[in-house]
DNA sequence: TCTAGAAGTTACAGACCGGTAACACCCTAG
DNA sequence: CTAGGGTGTTACCGGTCTGTAACTTCTAGA
């Protein structure tokens, strides 16, 4: 029989798989660790033979996010062997996905703005992150053959990260709308450089 | 004699301007009200004979902040009076000024992240300030004579709200760093359409 | 000077939080 | 069959949170 939430694994992976999912829905400070596991068809104290704080199992969620997301830039490849300049349009149009109504945004960048501690242990793992995400960026812009790759790079994260954001204060109807147009104006103009 | 926090004055004054400070600082759900009231120099009563509840203290702090911003829009007037175009440009080096190190983002974008319950009171309140943010953003690009005025006021609001949320990921070093050269260039690229 | 309302003080209620202790249970490997 | 590790259960600790009650003190205006 399974359990709705996943089906019947290790409490460790249920763990981590609900609480993923629940710091997204509620934040990080929203949700506790009793409501996770709970949810999670375990209970408080086999999360904390698992995971030695909340500190801690908030990091894991946000390693675990990060390789998720990594997986995605396999797929890129995948779909398109050896056409960067694809791969960057791939990249467009599954941010664009990202999207969608009554999303939540980005689990990091959220993280980082309610972990508001500047010591907090999960920021320097953000920071690495998220600096890991921008280099892959940096080097399908390089490889697809744009000049200044960095700064496209930089600007269609900067993008995305505000349409993210931008998502959860007016919605999706809000200048999110024209993601897709404002990035692909942009790898247009700067191919043309 | 004065309290380091705010002149002698109303105790309803002083708790607004500490917890826009404070809900800043360390986050909405980082900062309790007994915090907020005794760095106010006051106490918990007092809060609560002037505002109904934390929600209701938020969604003031909310407009203070924002009627705060939009006297910035005057200053622009007042310093290139009918000049649009210079105005422009002066939001684009006051927006810049927003990015400078440990800044904690925009007040707004950062309660949308925080208070994620989709019925918050403070939600609605939010949308309404945002969208009057971007109207404001809207006209200015369009009475400067710019052809796609939303187009280009809706890119650069998401890179502003990138820029500021991306801070608060990877610091002031990273992607938000080419904030004004980005903006900039966009500006340009539309007057030349 | 007197008075009314604003502000301060103390204590408390009820809920939730992260984290731990002690113990019972189950299931698989040997 | 048995031993042991992973798991479940219950209860608890100390702390923090929003919000309220009852009472005292202050202060400004008539």
């Amino acid at each position: 029989m399974t359990d709705g939430v996943a089906e019947r694994s290790r409490p460790r992976d249920r763990i981590l798989e609900t609480a993923q999912d629940m710091f997204h829905k509620h934040g990080i400070k929203g949700v506790g660790v009793d409501a996770i596991t709970e949810a999670a068809g375990t209970n408080k104290m086999t999360l904390y033979r698992h995971f030695e704080s909340k500190d801690e199992l908030i990091i894991e969620c946000l390693r675990a996010t990060a390789a998720k997301a990594s997986r995605i830039w396999d797929e890129f490849e995948a779909e398109h062997p050896g056409d960067k300049l694809a791969q960057l349009h791939a990249w467009v149009r599954k941010a664009s996905q990202l999207l969608s109504a009554d999303s939540r945004g980005c689990d990091m960048a959220n993280a980082a703005v309610e972990l508001s501690e500047s010591d907090h242990p999960a920021r320097r793992v953000i920071k690495e992150l998220k600096e890991a995400q921008r280099e892959k960026l940096v080097a399908l812009c390089r490889d697809a053959g744009i000049g200044q790759a960095e700064l496209l790079a930089d600007t269609l994260s900067l993008l995305l990260e505000g349409a993210r954001v931008s998502m959860q204060s007016v919605g999706a109807e809000g200048p999110s709308a024209q993601f897709v147009r404002m990035a692909e104006s942009l790898i247009a103009s700067f191919r043309a450089r």
